[in-house]
DNA sequence: TTGTACGCGTTATCAA
DNA sequence: TTGATAACGCGTACAA
């Protein structure tokens, strides 16, 4: 009886109408004419006979599956979980699906899950995926396929995205180690494969130079990938030296985590003899000892701002602005103090 | 010319042949005769018009999706991730794709995303929600709708499950908190809601009981949820007697967490004057100052497990074991310690 | 070896 | 106000 394999057309045999009928009943705009009796019956067997109506089916006649498939590198990085249900919440709330893909940085995961996205139809794209290869999107664009860009951006294109200023955002982090007294300050920068971690690093060789300070490479040091592991081995390369940095900042929040693992593995108190910035401000930065200064980057707000693009995009809505850049506020915490500090322990 | 839009009818006109001889040629078992020279101009075709075959006809037609749904509870915390790469690799590995839903323990957007993930028509479901009613498990179950349990049982049905043992986990906990000498263990369970969190306590106080030590409610609280913020609320209510204990077993690591926050406020030292020791070992654990004790749930085996498991049942294969019972293991780190040590660094 | 015919479950359009 | 019809794109039993 309450069996989900009903359609539409048994509906309409227990209610004695036609299956176009049904139809209309149950989802037509409420301005069209039926006579209410017609639709009670309608509504009373639908319930009775537990119908549920086939998404599939639908999405072949209507041409749209109101889904949208949403790239993202690692959802084992905290970073993201708060971007997906920002993004997750929002498209719920405009009736739209989300359908997650893990590419593990991974070009090869990246071009099986476009393909499989696009087989399945999904109506549009949210793509975290800052590896992805620009010539990917660009042929996207070509193609017209609806897409947002979150938290990176590729060459040559006036794309839709959201986005936080990583260039002014690096520059805060060093005006505040400056403002400290820190005149050595390391850099662990992130990938240059990717967006954040060219515009990151950017931002802050500028802040230095701009204070007349050392930006030389001896001082910078590149993680192979936003990971703890990476932060850590980059840092033992710039920590090992006889010139090293009173301060360190790390390309994001992980790779802070393994400088503070690589300071600790070296003695060095944080932020007694080191201090140590991170950028992200995911949910650990808060709880590790001691609490990371970093960049708020507001997740969830990122992921609701995209899908909300993503939606207006596709329901042809007016879009004020194509690209959203997001705030992005320093937090200062426990890791950084001022170096004048470290020489006072050292004496 | 390459335009996603194409369809098998188009690729027909491309290749001269019928649309059904595409059909064949591009999904028809290999045992199919098809002139070879039929086959390549087909595929010839279907490659120059950028064929790309619509997972929706498909599905319609075939009345099955190769999709499943994924119900987690909350995917920031980092116990789900693992998971969820784990199940949506070995799924991929056997053609399917992954629909996750975040359920926030929220009976609502349950029901709300079954609905959904229903009539989308998802092959069947991989159920990591402990907070959804049993009487949701019992209806799929009556109506024969494919699904497997993760991490949680559900009254009364022999249905397919990947769990680990909470009880004879919690026990070991025990016994190795007893081993270092310490007579007076505190509990903070898990919502008494979810099966975890009841079989976790139970198996810790029978252990408790077992060796004659207390096991009565003063040392006992619930946290309202398996977060480090209940999991802090709770342990305050625990650490401000007269009578706490001299180490506490949290039923998950993010309320160990929340009791190392609540420890560090009232001036107790973890482990000097509190040894501590959770449940999972999610990443974080082993990255904690002071890294923490606790057992280890090998998350993604898990999933994959899971997923396995649901995908035979799907393709009608040999099931050898209904519920798999993972290994779980206790991992000794710096948060427990004996409670000698205690007096020793009071005295 | 390939073409024909049909139906999967909906909904938009037209006719009544 | 409702019914009939066609079509969305595909796969398969059957015919040729």
């Amino acid at each position: 009886m309450t069996d989900s394999r009903n359609t539409i057309v048994d509906v309409a045999r227990a209610a004695g109408v036609h299956p176009s009928t049904v139809s209309r009943v149950l989802n037509g705009r409420p301005d069209l004419s039926l006579r209410a009796e017609t639709r009670a019956r309608v509504v009373a067997a639908a319930e009775r006979l537990g119908y549920r109506p086939s998404a599939v089916a639908r999405s072949l006649r209507l041409r749209r599956t109101l889904t949208l498939g949403m790239l993202v590198p690692d959802i084992a990085n905290p970073f993201f979980p708060p971007i997906i249900k920002g993004a997750e919440s929002a498209a719920s709330e405009r009736g739209y699906n989300l359908i997650l893909c893990n590419t593990e940085d991974s070009s090869e995961r990246e071009a099986t899950y476009l393909r499989v996205l696009r087989e399945r139809q999904v109506d549009g794209l949210l793509i975290a995926s800052s590896f992805m290869a620009d010539s990917t999107i660009a042929r996207l664009r070509r193609e017209q396929f609806p897409f947002v860009l979150l938290n990176r951006v590729a060459r040559g294109g006036a794309d839709l995205a959201v986005l936080v200023d990583n260039r002014a955002a690096a520059g805060r982090v060093i005006a505040h180690l400056v403002d400290l007294g820190h005149r050595r300050i390391g850099l662990v920068a992130g990938p240059q494969t990717t967006t954040t971690g060219v515009e990151r690093l950017a931002g802050a060789r500028a802040a230095i130079r701009r204070r007349g300070l050392d930006d030389g490479d001896e001082l910078t040091v590149v993680a192979e990938a936003f990971s703890e592991e990476a932060g850590y081995r980059a840092a033992r390369r710039l920590l090992v030296d006889g010139v090293r940095p009173t301060a360190i900042f790390g390309a994001n929040d992980l790779i802070a985590f393994g400088v503070l693992r690589a300071a600790r593995e070296a003695g060095l108190g944080v932020p007694s003899d080191l201090s140590l910035a991170g950028f992200n401000d995911i949910l650990p930065a808060a709880l590790i000892e001691p609490p990371l200064t970093t960049i708020h980057v507001p997740q969830r707000e990122m992921g609701d701002r995209a899908a909300r693009l993503l939606v207006a995009a596709l329901e042809g809505e007016e879009i004020p602005q194509g690209k959203v850049i997001l705030d992005a506020e320093l937090i200062v915490r426990g890791s950084t103090a001022a170096p004048s500090m470290v020489v006072r322990r050292i004496a």
